[in-house]
DNA sequence: TCTGGGGTCCTAGGACCC
DNA sequence: TCTGGGGTCCTAGGACCC
């Protein structure tokens, strides 16, 4: 209270304190601290498919960037740029735990975080005071972070969501930067529209043909004029640019509200054998996860790409939720036999779980019939589930999943690295 | 060098109901 | 008789983000 221009005046009179949580290079960090005597300091990627021919970077350690590699790359290109790069399969379950983690320390100063994605939250500090000024907070966090869970990340200090959220984006790895809506014309006017969370390449192209380049000139642009072109969006655009955002940090965002699973195929198929072997693979992983949250889904949807890229979704809403995967493999050949049929080949394929609510609740709406059906499915699924808790994902296998799609593979990926991927294309007989 | 995988939110039309 | 208005759910697609 008593520094004048320093940290005191970080806590308004009216208004709000926000912290942004951003880990850095998330997915390589948490490899690099689970394993650091592979890993620790090296250059590591994880990599987005088993495949080499067509995966990519999906995320790449700080050695690795300094060698040139980048999120997008082919993993053949990293490889040219940076022969020792160590390619990693990902492995979600191990991110997630960490990603709670983190985010129970921030919750130890205010239980309003928010998570915004596996590797991100929100905090609203604002009510913190007893903690210290909010830089002191953004420092003890962020050494927690490092000492308990060996992991880096950078934080932002602002007085909304949008501003944290620029901030934390503002020094990595390892930065505390501060951004106050009077930094905002020098820090971000001169920068083009891209640079502002929320606005993407579409979004940019449609403003630089109105003759809106930069986020300065996007700030001085009439809201009318941005209201006739850009509908209800207009008036946020102008109000981000001016970097103001109301929007609360909202904790209770945790249940997800979608889960899914996509894999692109080793080669495009359109057999209905094969077809429906990748969606018993697929089905069997989204319903594990879902049961492991203890949520049922109302709505099952599939994704098709074609071998152009195209993209379609059909999806069908079950008249009784369901956690079992043996119906939502059963909707998904439904869906993709009715809509699309076994003439044309597909590069990819996706089972999508929505509507979902927690298991509990859903339950009293279950119908007379169905009720008498669940325990039987029921007490198959938990003994199932617990096996493969303790003896691994392919310790029991139904008949239709033994095969060598990639849907298939992801089940054992656990940390094999290139190696998994270098058997495959020996199997395949791809490695030229 | 043809392009991964996991999400959220929004829009818009049609069905259906009151 | 020829046509209101509101609300919700379902479905498909698209933009955006990490």
């Amino acid at each position: 209270m008593s520094e004048q221009a320093g940290r005191g005046d970080l806590y308004p009179k009216n208004g709000r304190v926000i912290l942004h949580i951003d880990m850095n290079a998330f997915y390589c960090s948490v490899h690099e601290a689970v394993e650091p005597e592979t890993y620790k300091g090296k250059a590591i990627a994880v990599g987005g498919n088993i495949e080499l021919r067509k995966g990519i970077i999906v995320t790449s350690s700080y050695a690795a960037r300094a060698k040139g590699v980048k999120t997008g790359m082919h993993i053949r290109e990293a490889l040219k740029l940076c022969p020792e790069l160590i390619v990693l399969q990902p492995d979600f379950d191990l991110y997630r735990q960490f990603s709670r983690r983190f985010m129970q320390i921030a919750y130890n100063y205010s239980p309003l975080v928010e998570a915004m994605s596996i590797d991100e939250c929100f905090i609203d500090i604002t009510g913190s005071r007893q903690f210290g000024h909010p830089l002191e907070i953004a420092e003890l966090i962020q050494t927690r972070i490092r000492e308990e869970l060996h992991l880096p990340c950078s934080i932002g200090v602002a007085p909304n969501k949008l501003l944290a959220k620029m901030a934390s984006d503002m020094k990595k790895p390892n930065g505390i930067s501060v951004l106050r809506k009077r930094d905002v014309q020098a820090l971000l006017w001169d920068k083009p529209c891209s640079y502002m969370y929320g606005i993407g390449s579409r979004m940019a192209d449609r403003l630089r043909k109105l003759n809106i380049a930069t986020i300065g000139e996007l700030a001085g642009s009439g809201e009318a004029f941005l209201t006739k072109h850009f509908g209800v969006y207009g008036s946020w655009l102008k109000r981000a640019a001016n970097g103001i955002d109301d929007s609360p940090v909202n904790p209770e965002r945790e249940q997800s509200k979608s889960i899914g699973h996509t894999t692109t195929l080793p080669r495009n198929l359109s057999e209905a054998a094969d077809i429906s072997r990748v969606f018993l693979n697929l089905s069997d992983q989204v319903a594990r996860r879902m049961r492991r949250q203890k949520l049922v889904s109302g709505t099952i949807q599939i994704t098709i790409r074609d071998p152009d890229m195209k993209t379609i979704t059909r999806s069908f809403t079950l008249p009784v939720p369901t956690d079992n995967a043996a119906d939502i493999h059963r909707i998904a050949v439904k869906l993709f036999s009715e809509q699309w049929g076994y003439s044309r080949p597909v590069r990819l394929l996706g089972v999508t779980l929505q509507s979902l609510q927690p298991k509990d609740t859903a339950a009293i709406q279950l119908d007379l019939f169905e009720y008498e059906q669940q325990p039987k499915k029921e007490q198959l699924n938990v003994t199932m589930d617990r096996i493969r808790d303790k003896y691994g994902e392919s310790a029991i296998l139904t008949a239709g999943m033994l095969g060598t799609d990639p849907s298939a593979w992801i089940r054992d990926h656990k940390r094999r690295g290139t190696s998994l991927q270098m058997d495959h294309l020996r199997e395949k007989g791809l490695d030229e």
